[in-house]
DNA sequence: CTCCAATTGTTGGATGTCAAACAAAACACC
DNA sequence: GGTGTTTTGTTTGACATCCAACAATTGGAG
């Protein structure tokens, strides 16, 4: 009665690696978490098809558009991206015309961004492609089950965010 | 009876992102996943400490020692990176003293990856502090809670791994 | 046997990220 | 009101990762 569980006995550390054992790896939940970002990351790009766009440029338009006029740094922080790696960011979103660098008068240190009329428009239909993303994501699990997830995932390392 | 459930009403959006809005971006799976991955992956790094290792250094290591003799590509395929990627890797491990590149006899195109003696003696301690570190990764979690996460995680377009 | 195709490790170019240093601007303080 | 400190956006240099192309080697078809 106290055997282990045997749930088909497979592998157990080889999976799709290609053969080669992983160790104590499948045991670390951070290799796990790796797995399934790379996985989103793979979706999400595949979503967007020819729209081009990846998921740190597009939750920077979100952000822009719940926030308009705000700066740089303010951006950053949001976007749990550093001040200097923002810049080049902006700089394609800037060449592509979606978003605006606007320079404040009251302090001419700081740059006020916000969506133009195509970002907006494009950030529409992005958002309905993100959307069926995600319904494909979480095709396999129940409401309760993603909320669960998401309430896990949070409460790992909850001191440091 | 069918109101919604309120748990406490929180400024949910806001979070620990400096005030501002983050719109839609809370409820997609990804963004909670990146999160955690980045929480997990700083963790990992200050467990590390002088011993200076990286997530996925130690998961090649941990390979190598599973499978000592395998070759670049075979390696890239378990540790999930592309053959390129693995060069200045192993270099890097390599310059180390950790493994070693051994040419193999019967195809001489060919590079059998072993582990050295320090790099086995290094992989000891490493897998020490991980296991510290693991621990404290759920220690807000109950070992039935971290077995969800992990189930849940894998259910994630699975048919994508 | 010869020649074409596949495999292996590597290089080079592109991208995305961080940290450190910098100039310009604003602020603080005496 | 002048001087030192802080803030802001940027530049630079360092990595890690991908893809495409490459030379060396092996294997296969005829």
């Amino acid at each position: 009665m106290s055997e282990t569980p045997r749930r088909k006995a497979r592998p157990l550390a080889a999976s799709a690696a290609g053969g080669a054992k992983l160790g104590l790896l499948p045991g670390l939940l951070g290799y796990h978490l790796r797995l399934a970002q790379r996985a989103i990351f793979d979706d999400f790009a595949a979503a967007m098809g020819e729209l081009d766009m990846s998921p740190g440029l597009f939750g920077m338009l979100v952000i822009i558009e719940a926030n308009p006029g705000l700066k740089q740094t303010e951006l950053a922080n949001a976007a749990r991206l550093d001040r200097s790696s923002l810049v080049p960011a902006l700089d394609k979103l800037e060449a592509r015309g979606l978003v605006a660098r606007r320079a404040s008068v009251e302090d001419r240190r700081v740059n006020g961004i916000s969506l133009t009329a195509a970002g907006t428009a494009l950030l529409k239909k992005l958002k309905q492609r993100v959307a069926r993303h995600e319904k494909r994501l979480v095709s396999n699990l129940t409401a309760g089950e993603r909320e669960t997830l998401v309430a896990l995932l949070q409460r790992i390392l909850p001191e440091h965010r």
